[in-house]
DNA sequence: TTAGTTAAAGTCATCTTGACCAAAACTAAT
DNA sequence: ATTAGTTTTGGTCAAGATGACTTTAACTAA
């Protein structure tokens, strides 16, 4: 890696630089079997350092703005979304991430609803990938995502998230196929239903889902906002 | 709130200043009961803004120190003492969390074990302060604590993280003692006991404590580090 | 009409949890 | 020395949660 005197220099006096970066989660069906899979859209580098390879989206944070805005703006900017779920993952601030300069990420992840939109704003240096086959990233980009995606298994497993994968209204088996993909093993359709029907925050509505080849399953509603973050003030 | 004009064009300007703050947890024994209690150091504000008032231990990054190292830093600086476990804990980054400028404050907590080091280091403006009587303290600091406080408790009723309260050796009224303490209610003694030899990270040594009143408490010791941040890379 | 598939409900053994009981081991008071 | 008091430690029991599994209901497609 290049590095000037200029920058050496830089770096002990300039202050560190501050930046708002957000991991972004979408399920989409994969193209063979159809199920859902964990998706995840970067961005290319355009100039240096790591120019070329993929990154989290991300930039500087304004003086209007919170952090949690400025994670939503780069969520807007990059995918044309609006975030059906945003928490903050961890402020990242090793010495030596960048090779320039001292940068410190205040990092977010949200979960979206695929819709036409997203797939809309693909371009040239914006692409989706699968979680699970990202290859190698910019900076320590690699492990925001591992972090990521170990507190987004936890909050699914223990929280009530799910939910933000998918719309207003869904079937156990739809709630089932976003864990499955998610923690990336089966579940005991009958269990399953047990434990997700006897939540408080589930309600079931008198509607059934029609269309189907089989018999027509009922259709859930999610009642209940989460976010325990001091920003997002509510429930445990 | 006193604001120059000279302040605000300031704010516009001028980058996010980044801070580091650090709640600091200690459990001594309570003046009248005996029984331990949760205990938090604070420095008082000796300029404005916020002059006079209480505030949490911090200060700014430098540029040789990683955001854990500067944390460390405080709790150095503040109580003499070094932490026996350190996580972050979120970054606040409210728009008006400091009246003259924007500030974003990545906040820590830590665990240490109260010694004759920690009282000594008490002075005109630090100073130790039961964590349910602080009073009002400077910026959102109250809510800050708060936070921390409902961390802390989480991680204690689902995590291993009593223990760095504790030395090395230590009974299970102890450890028990602890739980109480934070969590603020009485315990079972022989189902708290059933719960806790169940993990496999204590160790019952041969050892017994003696000198006590009635009869002698085995021994025991915790084997295993925690910390699942990105920082302390290890166990979840 | 029947075969195939998913939805939904229920059974059963195992594990965990909270409430409670009792013996063991020590000190302090009588 | 004996007894009372207290804490440690091991145990029981019922209620609730969990995982593996079976059965019936409801629909489509052949």
């Amino acid at each position: 890696m290049y590095t000037s005197a200029a920058n050496v220099a830089e770096r002990r006096t300039a202050p560190p630089t501050l930046a708002i970066s957000t991991v972004i989660f979408a399920l989409r069906p994969s193209e063979k079997s159809g199920r859902p899979t964990l998706w995840i859209p970067l961005v290319r580098r355009i100039r240096e350092p790591f120019k070329g390879l993929w990154a989290l989206p991300g930039g500087p944070l304004t003086h209007s703005e919170s952090l949690q805005d400025a994670a939503s703006r780069n969520l807007q900017e990059t995918t044309g979304l609006a975030p059906s779920y945003l928490e903050q993952l961890y402020a990242f601030g090793g010495l030596h991430r960048s090779p320039s300069q001292r940068v410190v990420s205040i990092v977010y992840w949200a979960l979206v609803q695929p819709t036409e939109a997203a797939l809309a704003d693909e371009s040239e240096n914006v692409r989706w990938f699968r979680a699970d086959r990202l290859g190698e990233l910019a900076f320590d980009h690699n492990a925001i995502v591992d972090y990521a995606l170990w507190r987004l298994r936890n909050k699914l497993a223990y929280g009530s998230i799910a939910y933000h994968f998918l719309g207003e209204y869904f079937t156990l088996a739809q709630v089932r196929e976003v864990y499955e993909a998610v923690l990336d093993r089966q579940l005991d359709p009958a269990n399953f239903r047990r434990q997700i029907t006897s939540t408080p925050e589930i309600e079931e509505t008198g509607e059934y889902l029609q269309g189907g080849k089989h018999r027509p399953p009922r259709l859930y509603r999610f009642t209940g906002r989460p976010g325990l973050d001091p920003d997002n003030r509510s429930t445990p």
